[in-house]
DNA sequence: TACTAAATTGACTGTATTAGTCGAGTATAC
DNA sequence: GTATACTCGACTAATACAGTCAATTTAGTA
């Protein structure tokens, strides 16, 4: 149940996305300096970003990515699912039939991880990119500009 | 993100020995076969409930184990950190100050991260095991019996 | 058209965690 | 004293995490 570099990534990155639009697209480098990420590790994250409909990308010369929609719309949730599958991702839930077991619904754990996952679910999924940029202009000042943050 | 099956076995082996008081202490060996769980690892999970003072030992034989309080007093989110640690960890926040940033409350992620560990430490904690051994009973009658469960 | 900057892909590595297993030792009831 | 049962530490295999590397494709610009 912790939470990883991946998924603390993809916000800061999609939130630098969020506060940079008069630049768009912005590129990998740019991000990865600014948010201090491994600029390789960055690539990754992005790709699953794309690949989930949450960001852009625009190949070639002065490329980079961009949102494809509003930072009011894109949930926490939304990032974390894109890079991590399902929060709080029940083991014998998934996987091959084999290791289901075939009580689910009278499984009391079961529904103990249920009820914690949904709690999460709740927080991360009302909580939008914006509120996050909100939060951090008011903090760092205009400039959005954070050490190592 | 994941809830990990050493958890799991933890709750189901604290939930049988609430149900089995009459008995007590119960063999490793008993609450192993009964839960379905390897009983070599089954003692490393009760030696840590141990260590955490939520089952006491009775060493030699015909020894085991027994809860040290009444079920009511006794939550998921104990048994969990038991075996866990700190629910929902935030990489940022624990280990050597080397990989600490220095502007842990200013950081946007780590409030995120924060609002979910406290959504997620809620329902464990207001979960008490003798709630789940009240939904166990109802679902499984009297006996208590739960193939694989 | 050639050059170059940038995304894309897939394979690769090291470390940590998970999920056990094994075996030797210690305590205690009988 | 011996069988039973807990205790402890080391060991292993598999998986996930956190990157790194190299090769390729795409597209803007000189």
């Amino acid at each position: 149940m912790n939470f990883t570099s991946k998924e603390e990534y993809g916000l800061r990155a999609v939130m630098h996305l969020a506060m940079h639009e008069a630049s768009w697209p912005v590129q990998t480098r740019e991000v990865a300096s600014a948010e201090g990420i491994p600029e390789q590790f960055l690539e990754q994250v992005l790709a699953a970003l794309r690949r989930a409909g949450i960001v852009r990308s625009i190949r070639g010369a002065s490329g980079g990515y961009e949102l494809t929609s509003s930072p009011h719309s894109i949930s926490a949730g939304d990032v974390v699912r894109a890079l991590s599958g399902p929060i709080a991702r029940i083991p014998c839930l998934d996987g091959d039939s084999t290791d289901k077991c075939n009580k689910l619904d009278r499984c009391v754990v079961v529904n103990l991880w249920k009820r914690a996952q949904s709690a999460i679910s709740q927080v991360l999924d009302k909580t939008t990119i914006q509120d996050m940029v909100d939060e951090r202009m008011l903090r760092d000042g205009e400039s959005g500009f954070m050490m190592h943050i």
